[in-house]
DNA sequence: CTCAAAATGAGTTGCGCACCTCAAAACGCC
DNA sequence: GGCGTTTTGAGGTGCGCAACTCATTTTGAG
């Protein structure tokens, strides 16, 4: 029992004939050139979309000649969440030569506003075909994205998102969806016990970290009230400072049950944890799937890691740009960036 | 800051120049075929390596001319999983004529060893590029996998592995790993309590049955010791019976704080449950994400649905066996299929 | 050295499309 | 009806490679 799921082999030539015009009619319609009646315009997209006509890829990125150019801004620094990104990119690089595709990196201070915004006016004047932006959002980084669309290039944000702006795609994950789900974790974890618990951040001033303070201070409040959660510490991310807050924390409350890192510094908090001789008592669940993370999972000492997927994410990212620049309709399905929960027996 | 990553274009004609031979003698040592002396082969891979020479994939699509024919061997049946896979095919349906790829679906029933032998037998001596079978393990399948492999076309296997067979490729999670994280989940989740915990399987002839409940077992014997496991009840799939089954369970032990459901039929234990009264204080995990365990986790009856994300295995199976037959390498990291955890707050 | 077999060079064709030019036809306006 | 403008046709070129033919050179065995 065999089903066709495929179709035929039409070329543009066949559809310039069904249509009753030239090839180079089709071509115009095709690329939305000028200088076709809309009349001719509407009877070709018809004739293409009778035949569900599909222009070989192959072919025209061959036609093409030049190659396209993507450039990837990210920000300066070891957030090893952006050298997992890079490295991913890195491991495409014959995937990508094959195509005859360059990705060039574009470090820059992606917190900084006004040099974000400036990185990114100096794209907008450029050859680039499209670029991939960790962006802050902030309007006069809102104002830098819109002029690069303008120019017809094509901008997907990646990890951090800019709303407001008229970027053409996302790439990351809902990050108030992630904080509740940090959040049903450790209330389910602690089961009947009854407890403070803590939550460090790096600050509550990055969007990202905000929002998923949000989404589990909202699960904590409705469904698990009986819980105490205590007032919020600020790590900026640091390994050493999340280890002293948290070792004087612990110290002061001998009733914590659970445990939210919302950022960076888990090894700082881990350490406090351990050294406390508490890490097994206690609820634990931070971000991010590193060697570090890895082996803390492994230990007990973190019980779960809430996690992107950074590969998926770095070749999400090209992927769309690239059926952005082609035209081609995207597999949202595909594109889509899941919020991974991982514990020791789920590892990849 | 800008980094390259991608580098120049190179095409055939240099690389010839480069070795000092013809651009026959390279498409020779390229595809494999005879009349090159071993010295000479030698002399044309390494001015390919040093260049990193990547042939143009567009052109060598092009240049092919026929499409390339790939086949899905599927069950027969309402499986919903199955049926996924076959719908996330069909939302591929415009990117793969674009690519020119057909693929054809071959329903049989893949449970019945020599049937699904015989139904692979065919496709051998067919004219396919690249077959995906979801595979029962049994020494005439493998076989048959293995004479299809001798014919020169790519197998993946999908959902369900032989390793025995020399397919190049499997698509699908560890099913063990699955049984085991479902373990955790069920000791974490329960937390303190003790009483006892319920597990019904479709049956324990099934592969992926067996390793997931040999997995759930494992977890639940070193880590989980003071639990009273149920003996393994088989509910063959079906709704009705699992109901059945689970009710009289139900009945009998007024202490179950936990139920594993391995295979499918989870609205009938769902119903079970609820018809019981005791769907919030039991803790329950199934499989798969369905429109129904969905809605049940939304419910809160089911508290974790265990997945492997079927248009992925449907993406991977496509993508795999294309880069198979251009003798590409594959993005393994891509293609892995992960176990997913889902729960209430980290829906798609 | 001779001869057949193996190895290699040189060349051609065509895949389907993008992108271009130039001439011809159709059109709208006065 | 004449005019300029818009629309269309016809055609060409080349992208990089696969796949082929056929002539020529090199090689090794006897």
């Amino acid at each position: 029992m065999v089903e066709e799921t495929a179709s035929a082999a039409l070329t543009l030539k066949d559809i310039a004939r069904e249509a009753g015009v030239s090839l180079a009619t089709v071509d115009r319609v095709l690329h939305n050139r000028p200088g076709v009646r809309p009349d001719t315009v509407r009877r070709v997209q018809e004739t293409i979309a009778r035949n569900a006509f599909q222009p070989h890829v192959a072919a025209a990125e061959l036609a093409r000649g030049r190659a396209r150019r993507f450039a990837f801004v990210m920000p300066t620094g070891a957030n090893p969440f952006m050298l997992q990104i890079q490295a991913y990119l890195g491991e495409m690089s014959a995937w990508l030569s094959a195509r005859r595709l360059a990705v060039e990196m574009v470090i820059t201070d992606v917190f900084d506003p006004s040099v974000l915004a400036a990185s990114l006016e100096e794209l907008a004047g450029s050859e680039y075909d499209g670029v991939a932006v960790v962006a802050l959002d902030h309007p006069s980084v809102r104002a830098a994205i819109n002029d690069i669309v303008d120019r017809g290039i094509k901008v997907v944000t990646l990890v951090s998102d800019v709303p407001s702006s008229r970027r053409h795609h996302y790439v990351g994950i809902d990050n108030i969806a992630a904080g509740r789900t940090a959040g049903a974790l450790v209330g389910r974890l602690v089961g009947q016990r009854s407890g403070k618990i803590a939550i460090i951040a790096g600050s509550q001033g990055l969007r990202d970290h905000a929002e998923r303070i949000f989404g589990f201070n909202q699960v904590m409040a409705s469904e698990f009230s009986h819980l105490d959660i205590l007032p919020l510490l600020e790590g900026r991310d640091e390994d050493d400072r999340s280890q002293q807050l948290i070792s004087r924390l612990l110290g002061k409350h001998p009733d914590i049950i659970g445990l939210y890192n919302v950022g960076a510094g888990t090894q700082g908090v881990a350490t406090a944890l351990t050294e406390a001789g508490r890490d097994k008592q206690i609820v634990f669940i931070a971000h991010d799937l590193t060697a570090m993370t890895r082996r803390l999972l492994l230990q007990g000492t973190l019980d779960v890691a809430i996690s992107q997927n950074p590969g998926h994410e770095a070749r999400a990212a090209v992927r769309v740009l690239l059926s952005l620049a082609r035209n081609e309709p995207i597999l949202s399905e595909q594109e889509k960036i899941r919020i991974d929960i991982l514990m020791r027996d789920n590892l990849p």
